[in-house]
DNA sequence: GAGTGGTCTAGACCACATG
DNA sequence: ATGTGGTCTAGACCACTCC
């Protein structure tokens, strides 16, 4: 539940353009009447319609109002950015999805996988290999490395599932930024052997950079998905306030 | 040249994190000491950090201060979000790039192209296909349409180099939002046919839908690419500011 | 000129971290 | 208790669009 008022005024507008309340390509009530109907300062209301401009929601017009931009026509206005959770897309693709945990295994970084994951050298980590499955099919392999000290009590059972719902739920740990970078290139002989790539010779590859809510990087990850699968959602706002 | 307060001091407090004045995992001066420096309010403050913290350069912790998350030896850090364009990724591998214009025609839009592109059925539709390779090696596609009206006078010279050139150069259009979606899937016949593929028998696929900044939909594009080359960056920041 | 969004200020109160 | 960031307000002025 929300309790700052520009998340309440920013929830009610969502569901408004979702439901049709304000229909694509429409325009929303001034600021000046939305900071009327909230009863709020107007700096409330921009920054509600803030958050839906990054949602891709609407998009300002100086001068003339803000206009909603979301097609429900289109699949890919979901409204949310990035990659789509392994169980959302078994959810979407209607398969029973599953884990298994290849490797469990303390390291300490040389400079080479410092160089890679961008922990410093010497680090303790922790090393896990996954590969997640779709009916029994592998579709794709996850490969991380955590900070060993930030992730205490950490075990494969807990990794079966969500790493995350460890962290965040067990051990409270809140998740920061993420960096990532996503790229397609070709298929290992270890790809080959662990997953089942029908025949495919190249994979979707996305590595990101986890920190946590104090700043600390506690996570690198390679995920490598077979093609077909793969899918990541993005808006992009033309930086006209940042130039 | 920023004009605003707040561009100003983004860029300043950008080029310090930069430069090494503020590194990697220090704290930034606290937002009373930046009000102070800058001789501003604290709200143009906030928004500088607010636009460095979207950009992967800074996280703010409450009650400690703002951390500088930027890790220069880290590559993806590069600051920016989005797709390299064919001219960097031309600059970063060092080859010489070239486009050439395969279709360029006018066709209106039936239910099956309004489906996929987001245009209305029966638009008028400027239809765009180009190859684009490197030292001679075709490593993508690109297959656009747009709104015939709103790109008056586009030519096939135009389109050999930069579309966006002449939109925003030539024409005076204004860019607004654009959503992206990012798959890696089957290459297709054509694909072989037009691309070099050396052997790949998948491709990786964004498709985006771009805004003016009046919140006309103008383009569709669909941009497939060879294995290898591909790169996409992004900075995700948790949503605690939205849940 | 009237209405719209874009920027900025000055000040307040709250939640959290640290000593 | 002090300092930090998080939220909010009330009001101001500017730039742009449209009549």
């Amino acid at each position: 539940m929300p309790k700052a008022v520009f998340q309440t005024i920013y929830h009610d507008l969502k569901q408004k353009i979702e439901n049709g309340t304000y229909p694509y390509q429409s325009f929303l009530p001034s600021e000046a009447e939305l900071t009327q109907a909230y009863g709020c300062s107007r700096s409330s209301v921009r920054r509600a319609l803030s958050v839906l401009a990054t949602d891709g929601y609407v998009q300002s017009q100086q001068g003339k109002g803000v206009r909603v931009i979301r097609n429900p026509a289109l699949i890919d206005a979901s409204g949310y950015n990035g990659l789509e959770t392994f169980n959302e897309l078994a959810e979407r693709c209607g398969f029973t999805p599953a884990t298994h945990v290849l490797v469990f295994e303390e390291v300490e970084a040389d400079e080479a996988l410092a160089d890679v994951t961008g922990f410093a050298a010497g680090s303790k980590l922790t090393h896990i290999l996954r590969s997640r499955s779709a009916d029994g099919t592998v579709i794709s392999t996850d490969e991380s490395y955590y900070l060993s000290d930030e992730v205490p009590g950490l075990s494969p059972a807990d990794v079966e599932n969500s790493v995350y719902a460890y962290l965040e739920g067990t051990l409270g740990m809140k998740i920061g930024t993420s960096k990532r970078t996503i790229t397609v290139d070709v298929a290992t002989e270890a790809d080959k052997r662990i997953m089942d790539l029908d025949g495919f010779n190249a994979v979707g590859i996305m590595r990101s950079h986890t920190f946590d809510a104090d700043g600390v990087m506690i996570e690198y990850t390679e995920s490598r998905q077979r093609p077909g699968f793969f899918s990541y959602h993005e808006t992009a706002i033309r930086p006209s306030a940042l130039a």
